[in-house]
DNA sequence: GTGATGACGCAGT
DNA sequence: GACTGCGCCATCA
């Protein structure tokens, strides 16, 4: 699974280019790189804790600005801490001002 | 090979 | 607004 040039690298970089303080949702990555499944971001970062340089994986949430994937995290509650770190309120497992976080590429 | 599953998203009800 | 069903497609049993 760690083969170069997949659809992972791919992936990766783009979540890498999520600035500090903003966050992204599955859909736009697959929208942007043209996966055809939101699925398949979320397969990807479910793997993505080995990858270097590491991935900002807590800053890609789903639609709704909510932390659907915490509970793939070392600890259910680290991914909260870490945006509540970059300033983002999270409530409930939510981002607060979700379209104001939000982030997309170019 | 076949069917089920999933860090999702959308349309219909 | 919520709930449900379906499409999506790589991975696993």
């Amino acid at each position: 699974m760690n083969h170069k040039n997949s659809y992972y690298e791919d992936v990766y970089d783009l979540v890498r280019e999520v600035p500090y303080g903003k966050v992204t949702t599955y859909g736009i990555v697959a929208d942007a790189l043209a996966l055809g499944s939101a699925r398949m971001v979320g397969w990807a970062l479910k793997q993505c804790f080995g990858a270097e340089p590491p991935v900002p994986a807590h800053r890609v949430v789903n639609r709704k600005g909510e932390l659907s994937g915490r509970i793939h995290f070392s600890t259910p509650t680290i991914m909260q801490e870490l945006l509540e770190s970059e300033g983002l309120k999270v409530v409930d497992h939510k981002i607060l001002n979700f379209e104001a976080a939000l982030w997309r590429p170019e």
